[in-house]
DNA sequence: GACAGTCCATACTCATCCGTATGGTTTCCC
DNA sequence: GGGAAACCATACGGATGAGTATGGACTGTC
């Protein structure tokens, strides 16, 4: 009946199911992630699936390494290359506010954290994102104990913010008065 | 304090119900919330279960129900209480950091915000939370835009500490670095 | 154009867990 | 002390979803 994802007879690779599955997870969480519903949005059956992976945990476990592997850096990279130290901050969080689409697989999976499968490769990614977080508040100027903290401050108002926004629909915010927060949030946390 | 395994032959109420599903629900999760587990911890079968709730549906929705009514208010009516509205946000900052254990609920349902059931109880919850924010950081000095904004930082901040810490268990924080960390946070989110 | 390897369909088994049916046991109360 | 209500045990039905077995269909290659 809603076969009309894919009609094309293309065979399917590895990659499509991991691609496939984090299509999913992003749109209705972990808990939606099973064989049978995935083989039919993508207009094959079971039989499939299990040639490509072991287990569906096997499957979970790649598609959140794939994730980890190639879903981020990309702005960290961005961000090394702005020269002056202490534009980098305000430039990361303006740039990470407007592309919060990249974000929603991270936030599914804050949101799917009692899965134990997820914890590991949130606490990985979340480490890096701290500790780059951490120099990049030492090279704006403050002292390490205090850019530390600062850190971990400005880190989990991300976190707090993508729980709160876009699983919790808080009353909407607009863009004009998102931008505006995000000034805020630029003048609070970043030294001058 | 937390009720215990029970050996006692004492017949169960509704309430009893509830008050192990909470307990089951920041131990393990929503997830693990199933009436026959609930059931063999508490030392009964579910035929005790049915009689006191229509479906497993009816039982979360009244543990989060009792858990939004009872649970939360204390503190803040503890804070009103505070003359000097300057004084407010710093004790509140303070006295939540060292009552964590109220809010491994929270934290739980923090991370089951998959479960459409608890996404309403959430909502409420946190908006009530930051409708007191706000008005306490207007009273202390801020603007009213102003304060909305730190408000929301503030609020997704406590949010995101109980996710990285709680269930992410990043570099496992210690305590007199907890203590430096809350205070860093007081300096730099309050207004002098 | 046959053959081997790749990919998929069909048809099962098996475990889990919600919910029901029904009868038994305890407790309260007159 | 006996009946009614409250509480619980046991046994079942039914849905869901993971995983298996096996045969068929496609694709490249010699």
């Amino acid at each position: 009946m809603n076969a009309a994802i894919k009609p094309e007879r293309t065979r399917l690779s590895a990659e499509d199911w991991e691609l496939a599955a984090l299509h999913l997870i992003a749109e209705q969480g972990v808990g939606a992630l099973a064989v049978e519903a995935l083989a039919r949005q993508l207009g094959v059956t079971k039989g499939s699936f299990y040639w490509h992976f072991r287990t569906r945990e096997a499957l979970l476990n790649a598609s959140l390494e794939r994730w980890e592997q190639y879903g981020e850096r990309e702005v960290i990279n961005q961000i090394e290359q702005i020269a002056d130290p202490r534009k980098r901050l305000p430039e990361l969080f303006r740039r990470v506010a407007h592309e919060l689409q990249p974000h929603r697989v991270y936030a599914a999976l804050l949101k799917a954290l009692d899965h134990p499968q997820v914890v590991p490769v949130m606490a990985r990614v979340s480490q890096r994102r701290m500790e780059f977080l951490t120099t990049a508040y030492s090279e704006a100027g403050l002292p390490s104990i205090e850019a530390l903290n600062r850190a971990r401050l400005t880190y989990a108002a991300y976190v707090g913010f993508l729980q709160l926004n876009f699983t919790l629909g808080l009353p909407r915010i607009n863009h004009e008065e998102f931008d505006a927060y995000v000034e805020h949030m630029i003048a609070t946390l970043i030294p001058a």
